[in-house]
DNA sequence: TTAGAACCTAAAGTTAGCTTTATGTCAAGA
DNA sequence: TCTTGACATAAAGCTAACTTTAGGTTCTAA
């Protein structure tokens, strides 16, 4: 299947001028044109499209990206380099995972801290509430 | 307990420049200075901090963080406010892990894929393995 | 009291990741 | 064939979140 960038855009929500910076950037190798010098994006575009939400979810750089698809040009060789670097992205996701699970904590505290003010109408009285009124699971979280 | 500029840079990791930039942005509202003009960090100003860390980490800019802080200023008026947005910051978390959660399979998919193509020294027979040979809790996620 | 480390400000610079603008070409239906 | 909407490029512009620079002031320990 080939698709036009207008295509593309409406598909995956990408806007226009987005998938021509991507192309300008090279994240599309040897991507076809048409006589006219329109481009023609394939499915093997659309999975570099994936590829790229995906290591961008990672919160890998453009730049990063790029150097990975071009591994992906060289072939073999490269495949060392490239299994290497989805390890690392796992690493780090899971570290990212971590964070927001944290993070999640503290906003369930402060979902409570506000619940128990607006209940009140008191911001002070929560901030002066003794440890042991804070729900247990919560109290490690307090900031 | 009071801190300097620099103690405080120690202590979160912060750069000196960042919290210079956070202060000019607004962000510690009567924060106190020496009588020669130099910033005095208190815990207010330390938990101050963690709160911009913990709503940074939902994906909050720091313009906006900057108007939470400001509520914060503002007392009991804007409590339903800031609870309401610490609701809305748990949700956009519980998005955010699941993106992640999504990406963390493709990554595994990935490294599995990899794997497999660096033992076999080879990525083109990876690539035409049947479906089945992919291992079952890893095939939805095949990219 | 003096050296130098640590602080200060204002303003300019940086980087990533796009988007916009200006201008022109291509392609498909009436 | 003509129109018009979708496409093209190059270059400039934008925003967030800092960082750097230049030049000056404050603080502390010898």
């Amino acid at each position: 299947m080939y698709y036009s960038i207008g295509e593309v855009s409406n598909k995956t929500g990408i806007a226009i001028s987005t998938l021509r910076y991507y192309d300008r950037e090279g994240m599309f190798p040897n991507m076809e044109r048409s006589h006219g010098g329109i481009r023609v994006f394939s499915d093997k575009e659309m999975a570099t499209l994936r590829v790229i939400d995906c290591l961008k979810t990672t919160g890998m750089s453009i730049k990063d990206i790029k150097q990975f698809l071009h591994w992906c040009q060289e072939g073999d060789p490269s495949l060392v380099k490239r299994r290497d670097l989805f390890y690392e992205r796992l690493e780090e996701v899971k570290k990212q995972i971590a964070a927001l699970q944290k993070t999640m904590h503290t906003l369930n505290y402060k979902c409570w801290y506000y619940d128990t003010a607006v209940t009140l109408g008191n911001e002070d009285m929560v901030k002066n509430l003794p440890l042991e009124k804070i729900p247990e699971e919560l109290r490690d979280y307090k900031i």
